[in-house]
DNA sequence: GCGCATTATGAGAGCGCTCTCAAATAGTGG
DNA sequence: CCACTATTTGAGAGCGCTCTCATAATGCGC
């Protein structure tokens, strides 16, 4: 009872080789039902569970997969964005039966130090990547790597890489649409990082909306706001002498930061200026007024990202898979109208 | 180029036995300095990295722990909590060259499908268990299976079990006493769950503040909260026939939905009663006004956590680890005075 | 320079599994 | 009932590593 169950253990048991157990364990065919039967009652009996490095090593294939968080995305870390990623991607690897490794990364130099190991053999069957800034190195060793791999937000040279993001085009676009049905006549944006593609397509969805509705791109309405509350605090002072009636805000945070800027310069919301942000913060809710907001897929996403990465692992990568996620506005009263 | 690099590759290529190679990549000694060189050369050279389910297999470690978060706790996704638990963890588990494994579990079917896969031989080296309710069934079996573990946060049976701890006894014993300092006299209590620790302890510190200035416990002054903001809504309204001029709410969650309680009530903040909460959540700063509460070192937490599994694993469990964390109290505005 | 203790090196077994292949058994048609 | 095919089974090699143990090389004292 307290020597290690093997295989060859559970065979002599059963009466049968080794061979023929691993056949039980696998459920693989060309087993008589009655030795089938037989086998699976001692593994019930015993509790064997096959040894996980030992098959690792035979099989070639190890049952992990690695989901990695670059550095620079540690911050987005107090909004529920990963937690609820997570979720996502834990449901997905417990039904499938596989074991996420997660990677976190706090400097660059741990980055660097540690890339090699996520790619070290006989680990990882394959790898999500969540994708930070654009050209994220990672991505290139992966591709070249041959390591099944997906990218959480589409990465900028995309055609050759897997990535599954949220349509984030046309989730700017509705929320300006919305503004523009509104009757809102200029209508300002507050930009995330443009070297990110949610911070590129945001802007993006925006201008569309105004060509859209036949309108002409006046650029002293776009600020940058690089996806932080305190520079979308100045970037709303700054598009102030504009006198914008309605700026959309590339994420939520920057919403919170814009309205504390029209607040303390004496402007009513959604009186004088419509305010639509991005990302449903659980703040957004809380605000006052409570925010109108773009509502992202998150725990999907992770999901199905997780989806189809076993699904790259298990038919090869070829053609590189390309999913968009549809977003949903969730109208408040920053709008104004509804 | 294309050939899979393996130990014996490499020995070849530098010329030494694959032993020899062996020898250098685990940095044991009795390899003359030259050679040792010339092969780390080679290494360096083509990339080698060693097979990890080969050397699992031979050498009965995986470089593998777990971090399972059960089902119960999920709730607490949303706030911050976990993702500084897992910077701490992640950090640890950098710098010492382990892999995290994460199991999250999303119901009870299938915490228990899947928590044999936890102890699966051939996987983890050890266990990290964030303990939920009282007596989590996961620790039992971890015991009894003799891989390593440790519980964050302290279980119930927790003499012979490895744990870290916040010490909420003392947190809140701190806190209360600040209340009675500031010369509150009726100061009530708005308890969490009394089958979690945090909760047990939270309510022993308030109890020891007030029998340490020589005060009576009056049960009247005790409200269930069950760690919910709309319990503790309920049971502030409940706590105010007696009068209190103080509140000691049990976690930040509840103490905003006592604060609504106060105001919908007609009460002043912290005028007619001082409300202290406790996790020092972002929303606490936020709240109006500024809530009093006592901040837990989580990240601190998680890379003690892993700290000590790890010497666990490299020293053995025996005598248990237990460690607990000094908690801060943070003086905002809901306590009056300073 | 010789015998000895020490240190450096390689051969080989074995970790527990998968998978191929040949042998054994069961099933089929005439 | 025999020849033949289809199915079931087991023997054995091999995955890439670690670790023991025997052997080879080296260092040291006299």
């Amino acid at each position: 009872m307290d020597e290690r169950l093997t295989l060859e253990k559970i065979g002599e048991l059963a009466g049968v080789s080794r061979a023929t157990v691993s056949r039980v364990v696998n459920s693989q065919p060309n087993v008589r039902p009655e030795v089938r039967e037989r086998v699976l009652a001692v593994i019930a009996e015993t509790g064997y569970q096959p040894h996980l490095a030992a098959r690792s090593l035979a099989s070639n294939r190890t049952g992990l997969i690695g989901l990695v968080i670059p550095r620079i995305l540690q911050s987005l870390f107090t909004d529920p964005y990963y937690p609820r990623l997570l979720q996502g991607v834990t449901q997905v690897c417990n039904e499938h039966a596989v074991i996420l490794t997660l990677f976190m990364f706090h400097s660059e130099d741990e980055e660097t130090r540690l890339y090699p190991r996520v790619l070290r053999p006989g680990t990882l069957d394959g790898v999500v990547v969540v994708s930070s800034q654009e050209e994220d190195p990672l991505i290139a060793r992966l591709a070249e790597s041959g390591l099944p791999f997906i990218v959480i937000g589409r990465p900028t040279d995309a055609t050759a890489v897997s990535y599954v993001d949220v349509d984030n085009v046309t989730g700017a676009e509705t929320a300006v649409s919305h503004l523009i049905n509104l009757g809102r006549q200029r209508i300002a944006t507050i930009t995330g990082r443009q070297d990110m593609s949610a911070g590129l397509d945001r802007l993006e969805g925006y201008r569309r909306a105004l060509l859209a509705s036949g309108r002409a791109i006046d650029e002293a309405l776009i600020a940058a706001g690089e996806f932080e509350e305190g520079q979308a605090y100045e970037a709303m002072l700054r598009l102030l002498p504009q006198q914008p009636d309605a700026v959309f805000v590339a994420s939520d945070a920057m919403a919170l930061g814009a309205l504390n800027a029209l607040h303390s310069a004496g402007l009513e919301v959604p009186g004088d200026v419509a305010v639509v942000g991005y990302d449903d913060l659980p703040a957004a809710a809380i605000a006052s007024p409570p925010l109108t907001t773009v509502r992202q897929p998150i725990r999907r996403f992770g999901a199905l990202a997780v989806e189809t990465l076993l699904n790259i692992i298990e038919t090869g990568s070829e053609p590189p898979r390309h999913i968009l996620l549809p977003t949903e506005l969730i109208i408040r009263e920053t709008c104004g109208g509804s």
